[in-house]
DNA sequence: AATGGTCAAGTCAGC
DNA sequence: GCTGACTTGACCATT
């Protein structure tokens, strides 16, 4: 089996620098931009640098590197300025091991019934390409999104994300992986959509524990591994735990050592990066890490 | 310098 | 039809 790579998502709240500067759309101009992106790019590799030094190979890039990147107003000509330095920090983090990926947020919305509100989306997605292939880095690096909104017909609202990923240029499609959410479409539904698609599915076990058809973990993670091809890596798994005392879907402030050795335990024998959604971020990987490393997932 | 309202964007529930 | 929640940090106008 090959080592469980952990992550946390875009922020790094130890070091403190700012790598999701942004811009207000008033306060847009090109020179901004470029500063902004410049400051988020250092931040960028310092973060990617500390995590290294931490053992930390997994690491989720805000969709915010570059503000407005993909907004259908300003189409900012952004790639060619720092196309050079993301090429030099993909090439670093490749040596290192390190697994990227990316997750355009609620806003982006594939199987959305108005044409507009797709095109946008196809514009993001574009964007997130654009900054993984800058960066060099092979079909492991993955964009994940949810499949979208439901409008009342579940069926319908598949198809529609079926036939708008069947349309995406082949590099976009190649990063392109289905994450099963915690209010819309479950595991089962994007099982059904990868294999109509060909993409893999992202198991975020914390959405299919609020959120699901039955399946047991252990049959979850198994069905979700098969969704991965070679060439995309080994598979991405979504962690958190509830938030005591949270609304529905709140994500927990802080890592849940019970509930997350239970969980390593469960996950026996699969093998795949874990992307921890927790609020206080790398402290969290950190104790995740050092709990993975115990040899936990071999005391079942 | 500190504060608090606002922000590119979409969906859904509740009125 | 409209508003606020979602979730959340950072911007920026105002003090």
């Amino acid at each position: 089996m090959g080592a469980m790579r952990i992550g946390y998502p875009c922020i790094n709240r130890t070091l403190g620098c700012v790598g999701a500067r942004t811009l207000r759309l008033r306060s847009y101009s090109f020179p901004r931009l470029e500063e902004v992106m410049a400051s988020n790019l250092d931040c960028l590799e310092t973060m990617l640098h500390w995590n290294v030094d931490h053992g930390l190979r997994f690491f989720r890039i805000t969709s915010d590197l570059i503000p407005l990147a993909s907004h259908p107003e300003v189409r900012p000509p952004w790639q060619e300025r720092i196309g050079e330095r993301l090429s030099k920090i993909g090439r670093w983090v490749s040596e290192q091991g390190v697994r990227i990926d990316m997750h355009p947020g609620q806003y982006t919305v594939l199987n959305a019934k108005e044409d507009r509100i797709v095109s946008n989306a196809l514009l993001d997605l574009a964007y997130h390409c654009d900054v993984l292939d800058l960066m060099g880095l092979d079909r492991s690096a993955k964009i994940q999104i949810h499949v979208g909104g439901v409008y009342g017909d579940r069926a319908a609202s598949m198809d529609r994300f079926v036939s708008a990923a069947q349309r995406l240029p082949k590099r976009i499609r190649a990063r392109l992986v289905v994450e099963n959410d915690e209010r819309g479409f479950p595991l089962a539904d994007c099982l059904g959509l990868s294999r109509r698609i060909g993409i893999p599915v992202v198991f975020d076990a914390y959405h299919h524990s609020l959120f699901n058809r039955g399946e047991p973990l252990r049959e979850a993670l198994a069905t979700a591994e098969e969704t991965w091809g070679s060439e995309d890596g080994i598979p991405i798994v979504d962690y958190s735990s509830p938030a005591p005392g949270g609304r529905f879907g709140r994500h927990a402030e802080t890592l849940d050592d019970r509930h997350f050795k239970r969980f390593l335990a469960q996950s026996v024998p699969h093998d795949f990066d874990l992307m921890l959604e927790i609020k206080d971020k790398e402290l969290s990987a950190l104790r995740a890490a050092a709990l993975a490393g115990d040899d936990v997932r071999l005391i079942t």
